[in-house]
DNA sequence: TTCATATATAATAATAACTACTATGTACTA
DNA sequence: TAGTACATAGTAGTTATTATTATATATGAA
């Protein structure tokens, strides 16, 4: 189990040859310790406390740099903003078309692609599964309207 | 089969309760003559020719319209717009991380998600694969750069 | 340790893809 | 064949993101 491991973070970006910067420390070292997923914008108002000079571009450069370099990931997937999270097990999303909340979900083996791609000649490099229904909260939330 | 039957498009309009309109026509038989994946600018500058006063609003209007009444789907995924498909058969997609291209794919049976509802009380309408890597064109043109 | 330089940052402007608004026009129904 | 609820066109506004550029800084070489 390596749940308790703290990562250290400049070790991390050395080794994928990124420069070690304040903001890259900060920007990284918070998407690793909230496990969630957070947008563009979320991670720069977190930001304001320890960087208050942070620009919002460099959010957005250190996501790209961050996400090229593997560390962390992005999730096009629902309505509004990219998110992004750590790079842990890979996993797949369930979103609520209610209220938009997105929520991970494991599975121990992906579906198995190899056919398909043989067919397509596609080369594949990640297999993700966007489920898109209602969360529990909703559905009793959508009972009482009624 | 039914590859060959043409919808009659004011019946279907009619039948998801939508008025009949010259751009909800024009547009919807668009989408669904042309197979492929299309986005809301494409779908506008396509109908210059029949519907040369046709308002992008409209155009967004519209795809809102099909798609919550099931006609059509939209697929937000990639770079980019979203893109919007004739409803047919339940399908997944593969996206070419190095020219974007977007390709339909077919499984017998989704994958079994039953448990992981059920874990998360989460009510599942919808099940998406999203494959990401690299199309057979571009795995020759990445072969002719090294 | 200091310097050189390639890279990162901040601030701002620009863009792309939508969404909101509103006056006018039109499909449907009573 | 109105009347009315809904649709459209045109425009303005918004949101998330990318581009630009001058300044600042991390890192490798001397």
């Amino acid at each position: 189990m390596d749940h308790d491991i703290k990562p250290n973070i400049p070790e991390l970006l050395k080794r994928v040859g990124l420069r070690v910067t304040p903001q890259r420390d900060a920007i990284l070292r918070h998407i690793i310790d909230r496990k969630g997923h957070m947008s563009a914008d979320q991670i720069y108002r977190s930001m304001q406390g320890t960087l208050p000079n942070l620009s919002v571009s460099t959010v957005y450069n250190t996501l790209k740099s961050l996400s090229d370099a593997g560390l962390i990931r992005e999730i096009k997937f629902g309505d509004g903003a990219s998110l992004f999270d750590a790079n842990r097990e890979p996993h797949h999303h369930m979103v609520c078309t209610v209220c938009g909340e997105l929520f991970d979900f494991y599975l121990k083996a992906t579906p198995d692609l190899t056919h398909i791609a043989q067919q397509a000649r596609f080369h594949i490099d990640e297999c993700h599964i966007e489920v898109k229904g209602i969360c529990d909260a909703c559905q009793h939330r959508e009972v009482d309207l009624t």
